[in-house]
DNA sequence: TCCACCAATGTAAGCGCTTGCATTATCAAT
DNA sequence: ATTGATAATGCAAGCGCTTACATTGGTGGA
């Protein structure tokens, strides 16, 4: 399944006929809708002016600016999307793919992405490939299809082909959720192997040894592999074995880190610490600790990461690392539309993110 | 703010381009995206064959489809969404305005709605007005716009302006989450009064006799209208003054319907029976009793609407009206596509609800 | 062998709009 | 008045596709 968000809107023309010619009686009339000829003619002038009129009205003066609005108004005139598209080769659509739409994350991102295209007379389609990389394809070229001027995608981990395909389309595209400025297309997001680096920096120092992490499928998802990774640097930092990371991959839904973490437990010995890849699976880990009744903190401790609304709910509340995702969002926004008008060339942007100290981590049990 | 669910898809080409040419010295392989020309050239054959091959494969002998087929392969070519639309008058694509998103009831039967279309090779367009007849005239126009071959609307209540609008651009259109077969366009959906008028029946038929409602908003909402109506008569019916119904109309939160209980808790006499709009409202109901302390069913009957998941979780689980969304997403997208592929010309179904009887409807305190 | 017929393919006319370029109107300065 | 510059408008060529109609070639029956 996939889903479309669209913001503001142009219009256009559009009746069916069919093959199938029933014999209708009624065929009265048939007035079809109003043409930008006609509103030419209503109002006495050139359907370039009215064209103008429409899209760049200080080119046109007072007087017949005002005759073609009347004519527009009174024809109940809409001009059509698909033809508009053609001719211009611009449709102000900007499209985006994010693997899913059940999580608060992109949710809350992209509806700052889609305010601040709305701002700027884009329109927003979004569809959720539901991590499915041969559904994203699909998707990319759907909306490409569609006449989307510009992409934003979610990570940069996907097959060459597909930038090939933008590339021969010509359709900008930036990579958002992620940030690498080495890569190609550009992006606008966090070092998601440095912020979990620094979390797990933090879970290290307050004395934890054994780690464990429950994280998403890494596989085609290069947030969740630069998370794990940025763990195991953490512990290589510090002098641990980076192989010693009790690693539980799975897809982000409550259930599945709830499942996880009692996998974790039954484990001898028990893991002190497990991090989670992000809220969704640690509010799972810790519903999963209760129902078990181990205590968190004090038996073992929990991060999460995103900083989402759950995050603040549970408990304990948990110790995540906070993103920006509004500022990801808009800045995404404005160097999209920047590439698309051609005054960018693309640039990466990084979007700081912030540890948050709550409640679910603490020293290990028995520390001192 | 809007929302578009799409599924499935076709393609196109677009390349931006922008007046301010920024100086750039790669304008290296410039070589844009493949047409059908460019296939037709390739495969040794004309565009029209080309397009037959695309678009009614058994039009065109074996050899030649393999050939050209080869050539699309190769080129990467992807056809124009809208050239196709422009060309054919037709774009495969359905829109949906719904009032809002964050109501399971229009998720539920919108993606059964989504899946039928799909089967049947059409786009669905989602966008949500926010119980905003202007956001949803603008938002039908927009719809229109990007070529909707079909719409579906909620309920009948909007201004006549826009049927016309409609009618005078042939878009078929279908209204769904409600049915009245005289009315125009045709529907698919259920009796709001008479679902309700059976629940209120069976609420007068326990002993109730003050009776109150926390309705959604009506104006506008023939939906919301109908229900309180239902219960107007089924008093009318039982020989109660329906002018007795205490009503209290609020927006569709489930807050607001906490809020509603509240105030019609403080009134004296109080109600023996709160029934409400929607399982939503129930849902907050049911919350401000618990937290005022106020016994359900026992001190005081609630009773909700729609049946969805919501309905069983509570506590305690609500007495309501299941409505079969699946079912009616189903049915309305195959009358819809019969609609627009002209082998219909529109007519109403009605869907069948029925009560559901669980724990929050008891009879008055102190009935024997 | 010839012709009628039909299936396969080609030809070309748009669909409704934007936009580069040509034309005309306007007006200040000579 | 005349001229030149500039602003306002018109003209017409497409954008990439579908499809009605024309053309071609192959088939079977007389």
């Amino acid at each position: 399944m996939q889903a479309l968000t669209l913001v503001d809107g142009i219009s256009a023309v559009l009746w069916y006929d069919e093959g199938q010619d029933t014999d209708r009686h009624d065929m009265g009339k048939t007035r079809s809708a109003p043409t930008l000829n006609d509103v030419a003619k209503a109002a006495g002038v050139s359907t370039a002016t009215v064209s103008r009129c429409l899209n760049s009205p200080d080119r046109v003066i007072e007087a017949t600016r005002q005759r073609v609005l009347q004519a527009v108004e009174s024809l109940g005139y809409t001009p059509n999307f698909a033809a508009r598209v053609m001719a211009a080769k611009r449709s102000y659509t900007i499209g985006a793919i994010i693997p899913t739409m059940d999580n608060a994350i992109f949710a809350r991102g992209l509806q700052e992405f889609q305010d601040q295209l709305r701002e700027s007379g884009y329109t927003l389609l979004v569809s959720s490939s539901a991590y499915d990389p041969e559904v994203e394809r699909e998707q990319i070229r759907t909306l490409v299809a569609r006449g989307a001027d510009g992409l934003l995608l979610i990570g940069h981990a996907r097959d060459a082909d597909i930038y090939a395909y933008l590339e021969r389309h010509q359709i900008p595209s930036l990579v958002a959720w992620s940030y690498d400025p080495h890569m190609h297309p550009p992006s606008v997001g966090f070092g998601n192997a440095a912020a979990m680096g620094e979390l797990a920096q933090r879970v290290i120092s307050a004395g934890h040894r054994r780690i464990a992490m429950i994280s998403g499928i890494t596989q085609g998802n290069d947030r969740a592999q630069a998370r794990v990774e940025g763990v195991r640097q953490a512990m290589t930092e510090n002098g641990l074995n980076a192989d010693e990371l009790t690693l539980c991959e799975t897809t982000y839904e409550i259930d599945k880190g709830a499942e996880a973490f009692g996998k974790l437990m039954a484990r001898s010995p028990r893991p002190t610490v497990v991090m989670c890849g992000n809220d969704v699976l640690a509010a799972g880990a810790l519903r999963e600790a209760q129902r078990l009744g181990i205590s968190v903190p004090d038996q073992v401790s929990v991060t999460g990461f995103d900083d989402i609304e759950l995050a603040e709910i549970v408990t304990p509340a948990l110790t995540t690392v906070h993103v920006p995702h509004r500022e990801m969002g808009r800045k995404a926004a404005r160097e999209l539309i920047a590439m698309v008008e051609g005054t960018s060339e693309g640039r990466s942007i990084c979007i700081d993110t912030r540890l948050v100290d709550r409640c679910s981590l603490a020293e290990p049990p028995g520390a001192q």
